[in-house]
DNA sequence: CAGATGACCGCAG
DNA sequence: TCTGCGGCCATCT
């Protein structure tokens, strides 16, 4: 298992797996919400270096203007399965679907 | 050690 | 909207 700091993964992958369906979260907001406020890039790096056999929804984390993932195409197929609905472009409301405490008082 | 790269972010033009 | 530029930081060459 290469570097990435186990422990900046193990953050990073807490943090995705308990993204609630429907709900998307920026890169930014994982790497703030690890404890790395400035490892938005690395976790990008994380997430692709990730483990198949995990468990991982990585397909919720979207970049911060809501645009879905670079050179991945099934991630709008998955999204679209978890009940995340999608603009006409392909793009996230991240003013709705953008993933917050807040939600958690309503789900 | 130095330079380039990337599933990023934010601000101009 | 897209492009360019600087900043960010781990990884690769």
């Amino acid at each position: 298992m290469p570097p990435a700091s186990a422990t900046f993964c193990q953050a990073v992958y807490a943090v995705v797996e308990l993204i609630p369906p429907g709900k998307v979260l920026s890169y930014k907001s994982v790497a703030v919400l690890s404890g790395y406020p400035s490892y938005a890039r690395q976790v990008g790096q994380a997430l692709k270096r990730a483990p198949g056999g995990r468990h991982l929804p990585c397909h919720r984390v979207v970049t911060h203007s809501g645009r879905l993932v670079p050179h991945w195409k099934e991630q709008r197929e998955l999204l679209l399965q978890e009940g995340v609905r999608l603009s006409p472009q392909g793009t996230v409301d991240m003013q709705q679907f953008a993933w917050r405490y807040d939600d958690l008082a309503d789900d």
